[in-house]
DNA sequence: GGCGGGAAGTTTATCGATAAAGTCACCTCC
DNA sequence: GGAGGTGACTTTATCGATAAACTTCCCGCC
């Protein structure tokens, strides 16, 4: 910087003026400091700018798993929005347990992000010790926090109700939900299971405790073993609602291979609207939360908190379709 | 850090090689730092250590959209191998576009990663500019750049022969293969497309121009658009192999729409070995390339060449295995 | 006894930017 | 005509660490 302010003939406080396009620089020296610039091949020092600042210029995202394709799109979605609004983003993976969630917040810190964005799983607002700090963080997805931070929340009881209402109306008489333990305390896995059941309540419909399916985890493989585990049972079912479309393409290969079929014998429908869903055999019908919005509200969100960090938190619930595909036909 | 050193009695410079677990301090020393670390709260400032030290301690990864499977998985690998090595990795999204991996090689810079992991698609080893700094960077996956970096290549010409020999030892006759556009001069596609004849050859089976279908995009619509146009087309075929996994689950999915069966009427292979591949009904018969082993190298390389950026490059292949599920049975 | 050679610390001089305060010329307006 | 204001810069004092050079002090050994 200092090459770059001889060269312009001006005091390097100018050039970093110029550079960050503040005011107070004629039109004639800032010409010839951006000459300069050029010429000498100058480029800023980040870290000597965050040092004196403050700011890096960092969001960070903190998600369970890059390589589920739900957060691989959120992700992709919030990398975009960040750069619009001139942030740059840093990945963290929790691992989906409260541990590496309460890593990725200290890491936070460490690593001087502006603001985090937190897709917590493990976290809840009642046991865990939360967040220390006064970070800004926005909380994305599930869990709740009664109101101490910002949170986008995902619609869980209205769209899974709408989806069981949707097996409903298709004619299904017997609709198993397949999801996590409700002794997790993982809050998407209850409300979306509270949804289900206040459909079947709103219908009329009694619920048979034997076609809830508690998974261990929300995997591809546990979804597969569900369907096994549901056939082999005995107890008659035409309807699978799955907790997430991972689950539930798992659940349509393991009544696969116990050779029911979809939708003639059995009716399934998942939740996320993941990339793949429109493209299976038979193509799955899904709730679809508008992950654009959502990560754009996250950011949006997160930026004026770093803006203003007094500012009152906010809560949103994001959109979402129910998309009608062949596995309810 | 002041405070510390006043704390424990001791100068700045002991807590700092203390926090570094340098040489030089006797263990009571050690200790009192430690505590009075701990009493304090004290955090180093990592922007100061970056600015004196110039390192930063993060690893760029850049690929063309975190959002495809193959990309979500590799990342998922690399950030966890060098979180090992006590490396932070900083995902970019290239947008599969040359202009983009230059940008992201130029980011590279501006934001001192001390590395970056480059998985290059747009750009290649002829007309393209390439890299003008020295940094340390580790090229991954398809492109060639003639020895000038480190590169870890896909085993793309001999697994996708594997694949076709595969598909004809099953029985097949006319087997189409789906991928780009040859003029797009993407190794990776020339490179398989190069495979798929060869091992045509080598079994005597005359290459038939009609079924090479060249896509726009590697992407699951333009694979169902491959498979509509091959039914239409009239010649008949009985296989098919996919340039990659999501196109074959474009193709699954558009013999489907056509009434094709698989695999009693066509087999079809694809290439990556998603997970998703293992739970399709049918399951995939794909090329599952070594993602971990390949995640462990380009962290190795890239760590070894920012320890010695003076070293001779290398060139490694990853391993691969073809896993045969129900696509080919 | 004196000297080489560590080990254990301390001092000093930056790394490259920016916030805040200071200078200076010029203008405006009562 | 002078107080006050403003625009366009410059100066100064850091932000928080670390590399490199510099002290001590102690030990072993010819």
């Amino acid at each position: 910087m200092d090459d770059v302010a001889r060269l312009a003939g001006v005091s390097k406080m100018t050039v970093s003026n110029v550079v960050n396009n503040r005011g107070g620089v004629s039109e004639p020296v800032r010409r010839r400091v951006r000459e300069a610039i050029e010429r000498s091949g100058y480029r800023v020092n980040v870290s000597a700018r965050t040092l004196r600042s403050g700011r890096t210029g960092v969001i960070g995202l903190a998600v369970p798993e890059i390589d589920r394709p739900y957060f691989g799109r959120l992700a992709s979605h919030v990398i975009e929005r960040a750069r619009r609004r001139g942030f740059h983003v840093a990945i963290e993976q929790t691992g989906a347990a409260a541990a590496g969630e309460i890593d990725a917040i200290a890491h936070a810190r460490t690593l001087q992000f502006d603001g985090l964005i937190l897709s917590a799983v493990g976290l809840d607002g009642r046991d865990r010790t939360p967040p220390e700090g006064d970070h800004p963080i926005v909380m994305l997805g599930e869990q709740d926090f009664g109101g101490r931070f910002d949170h986008i929340a995902m619609p869980n009881e209205e769209a899974t109700a709408a989806a069981t209402a949707h097996l409903l109306d298709r004619g299904c008489r017997a609709v198993a939900h397949v999801t996590g333990r409700l002794d997790w305390n993982l809050n998407m896995v209850n409300a979306r299971h509270r949804g289900h059941l206040g459909a079947l309540a709103a219908r009329g419909v009694e619920a048979d405790p034997a076609l809830h399916v508690g998974l261990d985890a929300l995997t591809m493989e546990a979804g597969r073993a569900a369907a096994h585990r549901l056939a082999a049972a005995g107890r008659p079912f035409d309807g699978v609602l799955a907790v997430t479309d991972t689950v539930a393409l798992g659940v349509l290969r393991g009544l696969a291979d116990v050779g029911l079929r979809v939708p003639d014998d059995v009716r399934v429908a998942g939740f996320d609207d993941i990339a793949e869903a429109a493209y299976l055999v038979p193509a799955l019908t899904t709730v679809a939360p508008d992950h654009a919005w959502m990560a754009e509200k996250a950011v949006e969100l997160v930026t004026e908190r770093i803006a203003d960090p007094g500012r009152p938190t906010s809560r949103y619930v994001a959109p979402y379709e129910l998309v009608i595909r062949e596995s309810t036909r």
